[in-house]
DNA sequence: TTTTATACTGTATAAATATATAGTATTTTT
DNA sequence: AAAAATACTATATATTTATACAGTATAAAA
């Protein structure tokens, strides 16, 4: 899959989040009204380029008319469990895939794209222990604060992300 | 909850059709086509009736703002999430249920019962937070040290148990 | 260097859509 | 027996919405 800029990925989020919180898309106003966007072909070029990119469906002519596509089954889909060590690599792998669960996507306000399973104790402190799941939601878009999976040459692990200037600010849970 | 007529739950059928095939709701006019009306108030007069008896809700003055309420728990493993207070009260009553989850059997190594929310931070020092969901049991059957759902005369809380003679101690978490 | 993609503002409009009003007829409830 | 709910047709319209066209500007790819 091709990578999504920064504001295609917030244009995906407003969908994602529209349909999670009242059960159908949003529109092109709707988008503009959340994103900022003063003109409606701002929200309409970022979902043509969504759709060139495969990630949603474009339904001609009928309002709303937009769903995501690869979105696994809407109730009860399955989701990769990952262990921590094995995410270093770039793809989900099948050799890396521990087992699949079905979820309920109601429970999480974004998509999940897979889980990883926590080695250590360095997440203990904000109650994330060890074997825990934590739900992981692929994108570019992130706030200051925002606890994200970071992979460095040698290693991967959970730490809380901030953009400094032009820096990325990262910060363990741990003392 | 009341009963539907053949009519009302054709249009929620056509409801669920339209958000599955598509990824969002039909219009009146689509309900028309469907189901043979030829006129948007058919259609519209139906859409009430289900806003009425609670099963729809609909979104004034946005196309397509039909959402389906209560998702029926059609699947087998869907699961009751109960607030800490309400559970006091002897049953599963349908007005305590804040909502129903699918959950993965295989996540957990006996059945879940039902989904308590945690209020309040006694819990926090085993990393069980406020808000959080813990799977729960029904058993007679425990050992000492057991994190169970304990309910005394006016409170229900969660606590270690331990039988000690032909007493329960009963151990809080928190301090 | 030229092209392509990204990232918008601003304006305009045909078509889609919700929604009100006026009827008619049947069934169910009170 | 009267009232209320159900089940529509038919027409009308204000508003919502998708979508095209015309620009400007910057960054990335060919």
């Amino acid at each position: 899959m091709k990578d999504l800029t920064a504001q295609q990925s917030k244009v995906l989020n407003c969908i994602e989040e529209s349909i999670n919180k009242t059960g159908f898309p949003p529109t092109r106003a709707e988008i503009c009204q959340k994103l900022g966007f003063k003109s409606p072909n701002a929200a309409e070029s970022h979902l043509r380029a969504l759709e060139k990119k495969n990630i949603i469906s474009i339904a001609g002519g009928s309002s709303r008319g937009i769903s995501i596509k690869s979105k696994k089954s809407s109730s009860g889909g399955s989701v990769p469990v990952i262990g921590l060590v094995a995410a270093g690599s770039a793809t989900l792998a099948s050799e890396n895939i521990e087992r699949e669960i079905n979820v309920d996507p109601s429970l999480f306000s974004r998509n999940v794209d897979y889980f990883l399973k926590v080695k250590g104790l360095s997440m203990i402190e904000d109650g994330i222990y060890e074997d825990d799941l934590v739900a992981i939601h692929k994108t570019n878009d992130f706030k200051n604060g925002d606890l994200a999976v970071v992979r460095t040459e040698d290693d991967v692990t959970l730490k809380y992300i901030f953009k400094e200037n032009h820096k990325l600010l990262l910060k363990p849970a741990n003392k």
